[in-house]
RNA sequence: GGGCCCUUCGUCUAUCGGUUAGGACACCAGAUUUUCAAUCUGGGAAGAGGGGUUCGACUCCCCUAGGGCCUACCA
């Protein structure tokens, strides 16, 4: 799953990047061989590609590369830089205790001793963290940020299996690959003073950093299932338009003045990584909503129809032969209604429903023999009606109250029963263009045989 | 426990020492009306608390409170 913060971290890493001119690269943390299944792996690619996030460079997978971080870290070991650790798993466990009591980071016992002590042990590399000073981050985002040493721990570069952990594949990697600006999310703040002391001690340059606050749900919390998404994937199919969601997200966190709908291309005009808001932000489902709604408006209807005939797919719709073109009528006229695709598959239903159509109890209730008759004439004029399009049909119908005699709530909600078929219709003459005539018409004839 | 980060309307934000503290979403009211939306108009709504610095603080400093992150042979 791609979460969703770490969505916005990409997009702020791609709008810097198209910003400045520079790359943007994309790499796979795939040290942990439990957690990096290829379903993840595949995950992570597919959710980039549907935000519209594709990487300037082929990706580079981490786990690949463990080599080269194996031998950073014994470059660092001949340094002095790092130290061999021969603790056992139960005597780290009772310093970590020991340390977390006294308030002090962990400090093993081997850190002093000789290179070879205890040669034929299993050991693990540890970074040999200054005592004395302090290390400062100079953040893009939050400033600086400055550890005391003594507060940093020995961390664990190499396992006692040889195999390099996260924080070293990161230096290693981010130099190597010439990474000249790490942004990413502020829980990875503390890590990156202890990652600037292995910076230093192999004698490499520092790149620039910038930590984003993270996303948190609508109640302040982390953003956990239960408040509906976290993963991009999720978004996907709860109706959102990419393009919606790199709008929203960038204006989470960051803003232009007041400018709220902007496109790509003005995002990475006025995009400063040193202008993101330094404290975390909360997910508002109504606000991007609001933004979806009106990225749809601005969709291509048969991209529209597209994505709506998907979701009626995943709900097993059963659809008519003519779908294609009764979407294609009726989008264009529903569209203005939808938050999400969701939303406007079920704007779109009353228009797929076959014939004959059936009134259930309530519907028949409206149909007194006044408004039967009425409906009856309705249906002539209706049939006589020259041009079956939104703006005449709606004269029509006017026309034919006044005709009547009678305000449209005479006939309006009947002739609604019968178009919308019991789903939702827009208004009456959007609901007949969609249709169409003959269906229309056909509807109307169904209705009134079953009300005889 | 320790280290670090954060704190302007309910939410996202603008302000970068001097503003009637602006905008957007949401909300409320009205308009529209054949349902529900959408749309249009109007409205209420904020600097966590306490100290400083300053002629003047939302803005700078300190303390408190409240959130969050890290504290793995995870990433």
């Amino acid at each position: 799953m791609m979460h969703i913060g770490t969505a916005r971290a990409a997009l702020y890493n791609w709008l810097y990047a198209r910003h400045m001119g520079g790359k943007f690269l994309l790499r796979v943390e795939d040290t942990d061989r439990e957690r990096s299944t290829p379903e993840a792996v595949e995950a992570i690619f597919e959710g980039m590609k549907w935000l519209g996030l594709e990487p300037d460079e082929e990706p580079v997978f981490q786990f690949q590369r463990a080599d080269l971080h194996r031998a950073a870290a014994l470059e660092l070991l001949e340094r002095g830089g790092a130290y061999k650790c021969f603790m056992t798993i139960e005597e780290l466990a009772e310093e970590r205790e020991k340390a977390r009591a006294e308030g002090r980071p962990i400090r093993s016992p081997w850190r002093d001793r000789g290179p070879d002590v205890g040669a034929n042990q299993p050991f693990v590399v540890r970074l040999r963290a200054p005592l004395e000073g302090e290390t400062v981050v100079d953040d893009l985002v939050k400033g600086r940020v400055a550890f005391k040493n003594r507060e940093l721990d020995d961390l664990i570069l190499l396992r006692a299996d040889g195999s390099p952990t996260y924080n070293l594949a990161v230096v290693a990697d981010d130099h190597d690959m010439g990474i000249t600006h790490v942004i990413r999310g502020d829980d990875h703040l503390n890590n990156t003073a202890r990652q600037i002391l292995i910076y230093q001690g192999l004698g490499w340059p520092l790149p620039a950093f910038g930590h984003l606050p993270l996303i948190h749900g609508p109640d302040g919390a982390k953003l956990s299932k239960r408040h509906g998404a976290q993963g991009v994937r999720e978004f996907a199919d709860m109706g959102y338009l990419p393009e919606a969601l790199r709008n929203y997200l960038a204006r989470l966190g960051w803003g232009h003045g007041d400018d709220e709908i902007f496109s790509d291309a003005q995002a990475v005009e006025w995009f400063d990584i040193v202008d993101v808001v330094s404290a975390s932000a909360r997910l508002d489902w109504p606000k991007l909503n609001h933004v979806n709604h009106h990225y749809i408006q601005l969709a291509n209807d048969e991209r529209l129809a597209g994505l709506t005939f998907e979701v009626l797919s995943s709900r097993s719709v059963h659809l008519p032969a003519d779908f294609a073109a009764r979407l294609g009528r009726t989008i264009p006229l529903v569209k203005d209604g939808a938050k999400t695709i969701l939303e406007l598959a079920d704007l779109v239903m009353f228009a797929l429903k076959p014939r004959p159509i059936e009134l259930d109890a309530k519907a028949r209730g409206l149909f007194t023999d006044e408004v039967k008759a009425r409906i009856g004439r309705l249906a002539e004029a209706l049939g006589a009606a020259e041009v079956w399009k939104p703006e005449p049909l709606l004269a029509g119908l006017k026309t034919f109250a006044e005709t009547e005699g009678v305000g449209m709530g005479k006939f309006g909600p009947a002739l609604r029963a019968i178009l919308a078929a019991g789903a939702v219709a827009p208004d009456l003459a959007s609901a007949l263009a969609a249709l169409g005539r003959e269906e229309s018409l056909g509807r109307i004839e169904d209705a009134l045989s079953q009300v005889q």
